[in-house]
DNA sequence: CTTGACCTTGGATTAGACTCAAAGGTTATA
DNA sequence: TATAACCTTTGAGTCTAATCCAAGGTCAAG
């Protein structure tokens, strides 16, 4: 059981943030002390650590809130339901783990093209070294 | 030879975001019409859909500006600088590809775990399935 | 009984990336 | 030669996301 204060310094965030959260039906504490005061468990808490870790993954809050909309009541949804939501997640992350794969390659060829040593960079070409990348983009995008 | 309304609709992109972009550095045509009219060349249009893709990875306009800064003026640079700016954006990309795995592969748990009937999702749990998701991040951050 | 943590509501801020307005000059075509 | 569609500049406005702050009030611990 921790109060506002003490959750925000757990995690470093500040206590603004937290009542933001619980103003998104991102974390909203179970129950609240008898003079109104947020009260949060143990089991706030992981979810806490959730939305952090899956904000510095790049999810938006409203990514993450519909990924935690799941648990709130796990019970009243159809596993079909959460197989959906979770598996449409997860095209976007293969699909965006691909993107930065090509970027990467192309990135990774250009620095191979390069010697590293004091010589000009005249034959570095990062367009040149992109261009096989934008193809592949490309073509993945018509398949969708 | 294009003039910024015929660049703009081939990338479907509006003639104010070019101007956006000459303002910003990040394409700027190398001549401009008797009338100050802006000129682009082929080799600009390969730089802006460079530009867009590399938006749509994910990078800000600014780490374009910063990877775009080495095909500019390529004469001046050592190999090692470019070598050094290219590997410092892989290993951004190196991580954020690595997380984004991490995350991927807790969602498949999840996905495997919901047997996707129309039975109740009790048993389907995020942040069970992300538990070990999150060590493995917590593990990286403190490895760097 | 003071001080600091908490509460609420409502508005301000920040950053990034545009997007528009105003006032005018240019070019293609009927 | 008119007129629409294009272009120029400067400077300001917009939008979203995610906080952050302020004012005015309540509560808890020493």
């Amino acid at each position: 059981m921790y109060r506002i204060g003490e959750l925000a310094q757990r995690y470093q965030v500040k206590t603004d943030t937290l009542r933001f959260y619980d103003k998104q039906g991102l974390l909203t504490p179970l129950s609240r002390s008898a003079s109104g005061y947020r009260i949060y468990t143990e089991s706030d808490a992981d979810r806490l650590r959730f939305i952090l870790i899956a904000k510095e993954t790049g999810f938006s809050l409203n990514d993450i809130a519909e990924l935690l909309s799941i648990e709130l009541d796990k019970a009243n949804w159809a596993c079909a339901d959460v197989k959906a939501v979770v598996d449409s997640k997860l095209d976007n992350l293969t699909a965006k783990i691909a993107q930065l794969s090509n970027f990467k390659n192309a990135l990774q060829r250009l620095s191979d093209a390069c010697c590293g040593g004091p010589e000009s960079a005249a034959h570095c070409s990062i367009l040149e070294n992109l261009e096989s990348t934008e193809a592949a983009i490309r073509f993945e995008k018509r398949s969708h």
